[in-house]
RNA sequence: GCGCUUGUAGCUCAGCAGGUAGAGCACUCCCCUUUUAAGGGAUAGGUCGCGCGUUCGAAUCGCGCCAAGCGCACCA
């Protein structure tokens, strides 16, 4: 290769030249370094169980042969270490066990490249388990350097821990070299795997039927939130990512599809993003018919306390500092019982905006003159009472103004049947008695599209064709809506829902 | 959208009363092969996020921009 003189060249740049050079020389020796297929016939993680007595310094004619990425290369080769997705193992690669070849060929090796090795069983007299390899296929040649391990004051546990990558940038927007490198990115992101199939698992044995709705819709409802708007070119036609799937769901819920439905849900908010929100995000809705909100506090314990027990095998878990217990059954208040319990102050006795509005002034909440009851009694619920909500609550019995899919309070009419579950502070579910009078809900509606006239952007407008579903006949209907990532958050011990959202949502970089 | 903080080698960081950059590991080469976060030796690697300004001189000071983190607002 011509040596283009004195242009500087990053390190990083002069290292995938030193590999792609590399590449030459395996097709020299006549070495595809990137081939088919590898006939591998053992994972780290067996064989490290299937010999965990054999004793050091012990060798074995038990033949493998196993693939991996190799994380480390200790003694010029001699030892490598090889991951795989179940583990780790060490490849003991003398060269007097190899033909000179092949020796020759492992120069060629670095960390990073993805290989195959045969060999057989032994055990290193420092008590590593390794394979005593025989040969070696190159199975993917890394052209670029992953972030290096780190010298370390904290000895033992850094042992295990090939590499570091802290770059909250980096991690986000390069997953992959995240995922290589941390095994708890890998480990977050495989319990989220878990947690949702758990998820299907419980309600399927429940009965519940799984079902999809769209995602496109010709109007954003279901929630308050502003939506992001696209456009169908054949049909000429805006359209809204959807918020919620919810009015979709209680639609096949009139049309008696099952009594039981569920869909687990990506949703799209244009709203802000911050630790615990994330433009995209799941959730799932489940519908139950002949059930109220009373029905869905049991169902909500008893979901998140399965997957839970399942996942983490216990339903005791440590979120930062906080040790929560999520064995059912949870508390139960009601949001004016809760007002009144923290501030001494029954909402209740308020009739109009304007006396709550003075006293939540006066309890120093921030609130607008506009503000109806509702409003005013969920900013003082958010301010006083919500932050000090750690152990699971269900919050019940939320104002009409504020719950205008929700049916009103057989023994309150201002109130709903409607609660919110909180762990940790957060709102990990919303679920309702749903409303299933169309006279009541288009009456909701138009409070709705009042307040949206009136200038708020995240008002429902009115769905002309959910009444006219509703109008023939929704039966008595539980409904409940749980935050997918925060619930992985909270059983992963995650600080950030870009922890467990693998590709969150970041700014475009212009070169 | 607002405020605060951060951005130096592949990674983790130091340098910042202004004098054109350092460390460890990684990389390259040599020695060493049942030695294991190996060891010994020698190299190489940087538009100091981007731009403008102040200055004889800017990684360092000022302004603007970009990106990220945190907080606030909005929301799940």
């Amino acid at each position: 290769m011509t040596q283009q003189t004195k242009e500087p060249v990053s390190a990083k740049e002069s290292i995938r030249q030193t590999r792609i050079q590399k590449l030459a020389e395996l097709a020299d020796k006549g070495i595809n370094p990137y081939p088919y297929a590898f006939d591998k016939d053992a994972d780290a993680k067996d064989l490290q169980e299937k010999y965990k007595d054999l004793p050091a310094g012990e060798e074995t004619e038990d033949f493998y042969s196993v693939a991996g990425r190799v994380m480390a290369i200790r003694n010029s080769g001699m030892f490598i270490d090889l991951m795989d997705t179940t583990g780790k193992i060490q490849i003991f690669s003398h060269k007097e066990n190899m033909d000179p070849e092949m020796v020759k060929t492992l120069k060629l090796v670095d960390i990073g490249d993805i290989l195959g090795f045969y060999g057989s069983i032994r055990r290193t007299p420092r008590g590593e388990l390794s394979i005593k390899a025989k040969n070696f296929k190159m199975l993917s040649k890394s052209l670029l350097p992953l972030p290096n391990k780190q010298i370390s004051e904290e000895k033992l546990e850094q042992l295990k821990m090939y590499h570091t990558m802290s770059d909250t940038e980096t991690k986000y927007r390069q997953r992959y070299v995240d995922l290589i490198v941390n095994e708890k990115t890998r480990d977050t992101f495989r319990k989220r795997s878990l947690i949702i199939q758990k998820v299907r698992e419980y309600l399927t044995n429940q009965g519940f039927l799984e079902v999809e709705t769209p995602m496109l819709h010709t109007q954003a409802s279901g929630a308050n939130a502003r939506p992001f708007i696209t456009h169908h070119n054949a049909l000429n036609m805006d359209l809204t990512l959807r918020i919620a799937p919810e009015l979709h769901l209680k639609r096949l819920m009139v049309g008696g599809l099952s009594e039981k439905i569920f869909e687990l849900s990506r949703c799209f908010r244009n709203e802000g993003i911050d630790t615990r929100h994330n433009p995209e995000f799941t959730m799932i809705e489940l519908y139950q018919s002949y059930v109220d909100y009373n029905e869905m506090m049991v169902l909500t314990e008893n979901l998140v306390a399965y997957v839970a027990q399942e996942v983490l095998g216990t339903t005791k878990i440590k979120y930062g500092d906080n040790d929560i217990d999520l064995t059912p059954p949870w508390d139960r208040k009601t949001m004016l019982g809760a007002i009144k319990e923290y501030t001494g102050v029954d909402f209740g006795e308020f009739f109009t905006p304007k006396e709550a509005y003075d006293k939540a002034k006066s309890m120093h909440v921030e609130v607008d003159e506009g503000m109806n009851w509702g409003q005013i009694v969920e900013a003082v619920f958010e301010a006083k009472v919500e932050p000090t909500l750690i152990q699971p609550v269900h919050i019940l019995d939320y104002p009409r103004e504020i719950s205008p899919l929700a049916k009103v309070h057989r023994d309150n009419d201002r109130l709903t049947e409607r609660f919110e579950t909180r762990v940790n502070g957060w709102e990990i579910a919303n679920a309702f008695s749903e409303l299933t009078d169309p006279i009541d809900q288009r009456h909701r509606f138009e409070a709705q599209a009042l307040a949206k006239a009136n200038g708020d952007e995240e008002a429902m407008s009115i769905d002309e064709d959910y009444i006219n579903a509703l109008e023939y006949g929704l039966a008595p209907t539980g409904g409940m809506g749980m935050g997918i990532d925060r619930l992985v958050m909270l059983l992963t011990n995650s600080p950030t829902i870009r922890d467990v959202i693998a590709f969150p949502t970041l700014k475009k970089v212009e070169n």
